[in-house]
DNA sequence: GTGGTCTAGACCACA
DNA sequence: GTGGTCTAGACCACT
């Protein structure tokens, strides 16, 4: 009836917006992150805290920090092999299945809305995230321009709500499956295309539907996943 | 690109807590907390958290605190006009209107899912909160029952980011239009009639309109008293 | 610089209440105090806290308590010898002294303005004071008259902070020195006289020398009780 | 006969204590308090009870607290116009003209009492404070140093009745009438400079006559606020 | 090293 | 047995 709450510290939230920027290809391996000052200041935090947040990310191992002038804090590489996920995908399949209809019902409403309300800026937005999709051959820069191109959307469709939900989603979904990436690539990418088509078109419908059967086909893979190990 | 965090204190939690209880009709005006000490223990905080929680909650004129046995924490009454909400209305329509396309999506994906996958448990869950809205007179009670309703399909969805997107919005949404809300009753009434059928029919999609149709009614409402003013 | 303050339980405060009453002669030996309903309920607090506050009492020996249909709370007779207190006398002539400069201070201002404000309303009251004193024996009794005599020009100056001065002032005073007072019953009288003959014919001048000759006669008086021991 | 109690707790007296310090001077606008920690110390109850009374003076714009090393409690800058509170000071008058006499009779008699009693270091003091108010331009510190004046006085009586009185009786005047204090700054220091004198010359009689006219002249001033509005 | 928050436990005043 | 208050101690976030 009524349910624990659970007070969260400033540098776990903090801990949580860098992860989701790594997660959604803001940063990617290789990157260095803007100085601790400046991210205190877009954060609305003090530096301790940000310099918290990051000792904890060191020890995931998401983040690496170097000392001296031409130092930083760098995005480490992290790829994981399917072999060693399958189990993490079994055991988080129900969840996974949860957020794959949650993301459905969302972007598939911000894709209906998109086509309908798009501009021109929007367009070319989600053009381009479309187009680096195409062209990078990394996991990471496709990862980075797959999210340019579906938060688009939810942008396009002028919703703060959906966006965020989308969002969050996306991030609880978030998985380093490099390998796998990469061979859902040509697959995500037909998809995008006919998406982008449909939000181009202003077809509200043929939106939806390309969102939908994008999810689903997300779905498919995530079940081959744990199917191959059988 | 990195947005600000706002670090949330535990009362405030707390806060919120309470607040969305009252206004999903989990208590309503004349209703008694659990004692302080339970709702400490239940909420997995001290006491004196609670209390400051409830502090902010009584500055705000939602309970009163009494002392002594029979005393305790109850709600209080604060119906509105439409009158003196009408500005509130306006100022906040934009994103009303949001609010209203972010619950589309989950509602309906909620709907949908509910008619597939309820169970017998579940339509009675339903069925009981509907003929609840039909017999009570008091707003606060129908208010309750309706939230219990819709909550319900979003249980019977076994999907607990549809429950949570909903909750959360249906929250957001509140206003203590008491006036406005019995106005509401018959034609609310007759859209969750139509849902609750289509639910019990196991039919998806005719679940998934009603949801629609009877939020698009909602949208109509807050335009009406937007208007009414002219 | 910022000193250290001591909240006071609420039954303490009741406690000093109901021991000033006995002091200034409200309640006399052998008086019945009001049901414990009323008085909690003329004091403001609950029946339990003024059960708190007589059990104090009762420890004390000011009060004794007996049950049944005819009983209640009675004042206790507790005279003492001056013999007895005049090492307690010794020990406070500080305080005493500095007590009777207050008195002085505020008693002489009170008397000043009484004389110039009196109505014939005050005059009466402080008149029958004047010959309830020179009628009773009892010693108790003449206190209540002194009291309500003192107080009474404090109320005739219409102003309440000099009353409560003047109250705070007597009740600190206060010994239990029951064969003392009775030696100065005629020099008080005489004194008494003086005062309400000045403040009659409306002399602010002659009834400030008054009253500052009575607290100087006072002053003597414990003198003359240290002094006696030698 | 039997007045209400009312029980207060001990985050009141710590509110109460701080105001005080603030309305005497002890602390200025812009002062810093001292740390939670050591308050809590002096005053002898724990930091929660202190920081509840700081909120309390926060919320009455006393007080302003600031985070960090560099931060702490410091006092606010509230100054007000003779406008503003020339309705506030109408009602109260009647009130204020009973603090007045009780003023009198309480700084007349310390100031008597101190021409008899004071020490060097009293005059001291009481010198350091006159060339203090002599020499400041600035309101705030010409009040505290008034203060310190004035509770001199008190001191050099040697009475902590008066004392108390006294400090008491002044706070309760107070009020944010800047603009109003720096007109009668040269009166002031007029009065004062006779009250020291007769101090300074162990004369009785003068040194109450320099307190009345002192005060009287106060009441002048209150006279010309209200009448000022006409 | 400051203010901000939280905890666990206690006692008090009330009905 | 309720809410109201207080304590002693702790950790966190800020500057």
């Amino acid at each position: 009836m009524i349910e624990r709450v659970e007070p969260t510290a400033a540098y776990e939230l903090v801990v949580d917006r860098i992860r989701r920027a790594i997660h959604n290809g803001t940063y990617v391996p290789g990157d260095k992150f803007p100085p601790e000052r400046i991210l205190a200041q877009n954060l609305g935090v003090s530096r301790t805290t940000v310099r918290e947040a990051i000792r904890v990310l060191e020890g995931e191992g998401y983040v690496e920090a170097r000392r001296g002038a031409t130092g930083g804090v760098i995005v480490s590489y992290q790829g994981q092999t399917e072999e060693r996920w399958r189990p993490i995908v079994q055991e988080r399949l129900g969840e996974l299945n949860e957020l794959l209809d949650f993301r459905l019902a969302n972007e598939c409403a911000a894709a209906r809305l998109a086509a309908e309300r798009r501009t021109d800026e929007d367009l070319a937005v989600l053009a381009a995230a479309h187009d680096e999709m195409q062209r990078v051959l990394e996991t990471a820069r496709f990862r980075a321009a797959d999210s340019a191109f579906h938060l688009g959307i939810a942008d396009a469709a002028r919703n703060r709500f959906l966006r965020k939900a989308i969002e969050d989603a996306r991030s609880a979904m978030w998985m380093p499956l490099d390998p796998l990436a990469e061979q859902v690539f040509s697959t995500a990418n037909s998809h995008h295309d006919r998406l982008l088509e449909a939000i181009r078109a202003r077809d509200p419908e043929a939106a939806a539907a390309a969102a939908a059967e994008h999810l689903e086909s997300v779905r498919q893979d995530l079940y081959r996943i744990v199917g191959s190990g059988d």
